[in-house]
DNA sequence: TCAGTGACTCCCC
DNA sequence: CGGGGAGCCACTG
C-alpha cells in the first residue's frame, strides 16, 4: 500500500522539465489505473514537503486542478517558466506537452506488460 | 477496523 | 464546449 505512494513520487520526479503527466496517467504507471484522485491527494499533502515537481501533474482535460486549493496561479507560473504555453481557455495541449516514459523506463518501474502495450500503441510504436 | 474524503475521470445530456 | 452526477480507491483519523 505504501508501495503505491512511493511509485507515484518516483514517477513524478522523472517528469522532464517542460512536460506534464495527468493524474490518471501517473496512477496507471504506478499500477492502479483508477487511483487518480489518490495521486492528487498525495501531491496536496506531500508535494512541497518532498520537493516534487508537482506543477507537472495536471488533469486529463489539460487544465490545472490546483485552483481549488489556491495553488493555481503558482502552478501556471511555474509551468510557463518551463516553456509550456496555455491557450486562451487556460488549457495545455496534451498532444504537445504530455510525456510518456520510454519502454525501458517503464520496465524499470515494473509497469505491467498490458499497460506498457497500451502505451506503446498510443505512441504509435 | 471502517467510514469519510477528494490536486480525478468518464459519461451523458 | 460545459455542467452535473456517479464511480473510484489509497489514505486517514
Amino acid at each position: 500500500m505504501r508501495d503505491f505512494s512511493e511509485k507515484v513520487f518516483t514517477i513524478i520526479r522523472k517528469i522532464p522539465k517542460g512536460k506534464v503527466l495527468t493524474y490518471g496517467q501517473v496512477a496507471t504507471l504506478a499500477g492502479v489505473p483508477r487511483a487518480s484522485r489518490i495521486v492528487g491527494g498525495l501531491l496536496f499533502q506531500q508535494g512541497l514537503e518532498k520537493r516534487l515537481p508537482w506543477q507537472r501533474v495536471i488533469n486529463a482535460q489539460g487544465k490545472l486542478s490546483t485552483y481549488r486549493v489556491g495553488m493555481g496561479t503558482e502552478q501556471k507560473r511555474l509551468l510557463q517558466a518551463e516553456g509550456i504555453r496555455f491557450n486562451r481557455g487556460g488549457v495545455i495541449d496534451l498532444k504537445q506537452y504530455q510525456w510518456w516514459p520510454s519502454a525501458k523506463q517503464m520496465h524499470h518501474w515494473e509497469v505491467s506488460e498490458e499497460t506498457a502495450f497500451r502505451i506503446s500503441e498510443r505512441l504509435g510504436f
